[in-house]
DNA sequence: CCCATTACTTACCTCCACGTAAGTGACTAA
DNA sequence: TTAGTCACTTACGTGGAGGTAAGTAATGGG
């Protein structure tokens, strides 16, 4: 038998000590759809502001659907600030606030952490595909 | 009319250079499911070792199902090591690799960022919703 | 014989994230 | 009059993530 290691008494909520797990899981969910990032990042390369055009341009492959109910969230979410100027056609920008400019951080970090090891785990997912 | 700002020529793919953005994604993607977090969260605050039925309870809400599933796919990815031990019942632990310990420090990052932030993005949407 | 335990798997169903395609409004230029 | 531009919205359809519930293998204990 393999040796039985101590088994921690835990609280049955054990995660959810270290804060909000709800903030934790509605915060994963968000970056992690499948859009977000990469307008974030793409908004923070064009200098923080954008217009939507651009974005579209910057991200290849997002549909006008999905930038556009996308950036919604995130205005929603106090990430963008949306800014409407009555011309024709017409013209809007979007601008990255100070909430979601300080959610680059974190996010850089793991951006970072793909670059480094991602091809580590690419080659354990066929590792353990051969069998 | 609000300033014309300085329209940056860009790349159509601009994001694309920083990193490889399907590993991003993917990554991402992964991390933004609904369980894989917590999971290694717990595994991580259970002292980096824990067998199935641990996990089951320090993850309220769980189901065997997805705990399974996600188990599974954190040990394709080269993230967790799973260890049988031939007994009966069974006993199965569950074993985070350095990649996955390696993961852990951005996305503590991520969790961090939730604590501190998450109750003015809470306010951000309930502004925006009342108008 | 029956039950309990552990770590699963399988079947089935629901919901929603996302894709595609088309339409819209307001104005300008040809 | 028609076409073009931009920033959208709306309608519709599909795949897959995830929930629920039940089944299973192997064995010891009463």
């Amino acid at each position: 038998m393999g040796k039985p290691h101590k088994t921690k008494q835990l609280d049955p909520a054990a995660v959810c000590r270290s804060s909000d797990p709800m903030a934790v899981r509605e915060l994963l969910t968000k970056i992690g759809d499948k859009w977000t990032i990469f307008i974030v990042l793409s908004l923070d390369i064009l200098g923080g502001r954008a217009r939507f055009s651009e974005l579209e341009r910057a991200v290849p492959g997002i549909s006008q659907r999905m930038l556009s109910s996308t950036l919604r969230t995130l205005e929603r979410d106090g990430m963008v600030i949306r800014e409407v100027f009555p011309e024709v056609p017409p013209r809007v920008e979007y601008e990255m606030t100070p909430l979601g400019k300080g959610l680059l951080r974190p996010t850089q970090g793991l951006v970072d952490w793909a670059k480094e090891n991602w091809e580590q785990v690419r080659k354990a997912q066929s590792q353990y595909d051969e069998r």
